[in-house]
RNA sequence: GCGCCCGUAGCUCAACCGGAUAGAGCAACGGCCUUCUAAGCCGUAGGUUACAGGUUCGAGUCCUGUCGGGCGUACCA
């Protein structure tokens, strides 16, 4: 509908340019918005005051000139200059009523669009470290993302989601150490267990199910593990994975380590399936290594002239594209860094050939984004093919008290706690209505209580509603033809209120999918809801007659359609009873 | 110190490439169920958009500075 009135007017421009009466260049497009004000009309367009000053003309009368060459149509039902030089636009009635059979017709596709031009866009989130169990602050990470994806898709992107596993490095050695501690414990030896180790009861779980599997194979002497420790924490770890890798060899560590590793994934997969987030690709870190990516990544850059040597270590001239600082991507005892293994994935995503890569990080990682861009440009990329979201942390308050979290220590709240206390739909939908660059104070007492206060529920009744109104209509045998509506006999300002805002839904969905804001789709959808409320409330469907009545029904058909399709967006359920 | 993000009603948050009179929800107050689900609707009240300048026809939005909050500044992951 915008399309149309913005290609209407700048048939107007060009015809003014040719005729010689202004001399500007063409405009690209015609930017045409929403008003906020019903006086206003239902568009405006403010390309008079645009071009006024390059065509050397007063805005209002350039306004009144483009009206005066704007094309027949059956949108527009009267125009006006206002204000500063505003072109205001009303619509018929007409380019309403049609959008009813529109929506129905379309379905389940109304409101997507081919904005996207099928490119391929690859989002990788939530990517949490495979060391325990996702909490509230991936949570919201997963969700964002996940509606992102799906907005993206239906506004004509071939969007591919996946999830990074960061199971190459060092936090993966502590969790493999702590599972073996754990599993001592369970072959009855005691000791002090580290306190920065990993706490969590899950990895008791692992422990028991080796020893359940292999007994006491496993079993080395407690002197030779915890024997005079260094007192410093980091150190004392780094000891202990020494000790445990040469005690139990390579191969019975790499045991344990991808035992906790695959034990973990798999149980983020699960919590995250619940919380209706599906991946198409889980990535692993260690293939980057054991594939040779991370030595091809380093020699391609080496060859384009970026790497140097300093105090033993290989580093990176990120310097060269705004870097603070040059990084270290081989250490001086020849590991690779985490920011070497990140290089080879980004290399990875390219090669694979997406368009595009969005990546959707912690806003704690921000200081990151210029060290990949630089890297991503070192390999011969351009640095804008990928784009860092960054989501800002939740702040948990209970009893009114913000929450500390600390993954290690094992105090957390879990996405698996919230989502069952909560329900995937208001955990989602709670999530969806902050835009994520946004600091959020994530109120889990509220979150957890099944009041009204959650919007979500207002939602999901408004399609309740609906769907029990057509319910109704068989348990009293009402005839109901939607195909053969008189749409003329929907004058009540009410209805013309709520088809406005059906017409506005395309526009909501590109919006939200450019600018990767789905929040945009949660606001929308409660407004809907609201107007449908609205409606409901001051007129009845059922109790007309049957003309009226059909036309009524076929506007809450289109309107319970729309509902359905903004929540599946947000990955919300639509309840047909509630 | 330097860098990034943020600052909007009492609270939590919106505000569509810069547009006209800054909007919702919650909390407060007052109304609406013999009729399609009251998990709903209507109304009242609530603001110097942190502060000070600047850019222009027009600024919550862009620029500079100040104040306040969060995060980051590793041969950690």
């Amino acid at each position: 509908m915008r399309q149309e009135l913005s290609d209407l007017l700048k048939i107007s421009v060009s015809a003014l340019i040719e005729e010689g009466v202004i001399s500007v260049d063409v405009p690209a497009d015609v930017y045409i918005e929403r008003t906020r004000q019903r006086d206003h009309g239902d568009f405006a367009c403010n390309i008079a005051m645009i071009l006024a000053k390059p065509a050397r003309m007063k805005p209002r009368d350039l306004a009144n000139l483009l009206l005066s060459r704007l094309p027949q149509n059956t949108l527009i039902d009267r125009t006006e200059v206002a204000g500063p030089g505003f072109i205001n636009i009303f619509l018929t009635h007409d380019a309403f009523y049609k959008l009813i059979p529109v929506v129905r017709k379309a379905g389940d596709s109304y409101g997507c669009c081919d904005a996207g031009e099928q490119k391929r866009i690859l989002v990788e989130f939530v990517s949490a470290n495979p060391t325990g169990p996702l909490h509230v602050g991936h949570g919201r990470g997963a969700a964002y993302g996940d509606v992102l994806v799906r907005v993206l898709r239906a506004a004509g992107y071939d969007a591919a989601s996946e999830y990074y596993i960061n199971d190459a490095g060092r936090q993966m050695d502590i969790l493999a150490v702590s599972v073996f501690l754990r599993y001592l414990e369970l072959c009855g030896e005691e000791f002090e267990f580290p306190d920065n180790a990993y706490q969590g009861d899950y990895v008791f779980d692992i422990a028991a199910s080796l020893h359940r599997d292999l007994g006491e194979d496993l079993r080395q002497p407690l002197n030779a593990v915890t024997g005079s420790l260094p007192a410093d924490g980091d150190q004392l770890l780094d000891t202990l994975i020494e000790r445990a890798k040469t005690l139990l060899g390579k191969e019975r560590f790499t045991q344990i380590h991808d035992l906790a590793r695959d034990t973990l994934v798999d149980d983020i997969r699960k919590d995250l399936s619940q919380f209706r987030v599906t991946f198409d690709h889980w990535f692993s870190e260690s293939t980057l290594v054991t594939g040779n990516a991370v030595a091809r990544a380093v020699e391609k850059l080496t060859k384009n002239g970026l790497m140097y040597e300093k105090d033993g270590a290989l580093w990176l001239r990120t310097t060269d594209y705004g870097d603070e600082k040059d990084r270290v991507v081989i250490r001086a005892n020849g590991n690779h860094t985490y920011f070497a293994t990140d290089i080879a994935y980004h290399l990875d995503k390219f090669e694979r050939g997406f368009d595009h890569a969005i990546n959707i990080w912690g806003a704690d990682h921000h200081g990151y984004i210029k060290r990949v861009k630089a890297s991503i440009a070192g390999l011969g990329q351009e640095p804008d093919a990928l784009t860092v979201l960054l989501v800002q942390f939740a702040v948990l308050y209970r009893n009114g008290e913000k929450v500390s979290m600390s993954t290690r220590s094992g105090q957390f709240v879990t996405l698996r706690e919230l989502r069952q206390e909560v329900g995937t739909d208001a955990a989602r939908f709670f999530y969806a209505l902050r835009k994520p660059e946004q600091h959020m104070d994530f109120d889990l007492d509220l979150a957890k209580s099944q009041s009204s206060d959650n919007p979500v529920y207002y939602v999901q009744y408004a399609h309740a509603r609906i769907c029990s109104v057509f319910k109704q209509l068989l348990e009293k045998d009402i005839a109901v033809d939607l195909d053969d509506s008189d749409f003329g006999l929907l004058t009540e300002e009410r209805e013309l209120d709520l088809l406005r805002e059906l017409s506005r839904y395309p526009e909501v969905v590109e919006t939200a999918a450019r600018s990767y804001e789905p929040h945009l789709v949660a606001y929308y959808v409660r407004d809907l809801a609201n107007e449908f409320h609205t409606y409901y409330n001051a007129h009845p469907f059922i109790a007309t007659d049957a003309p009226l009545r059909n036309a009524r029904l076929s506007l809450i058909d289109a309107t319970r359609v729309v509902l359905a399709n903004a929540l599946t967006l947000l990955g919300v359920s639509a309840p047909s009873s509630m």
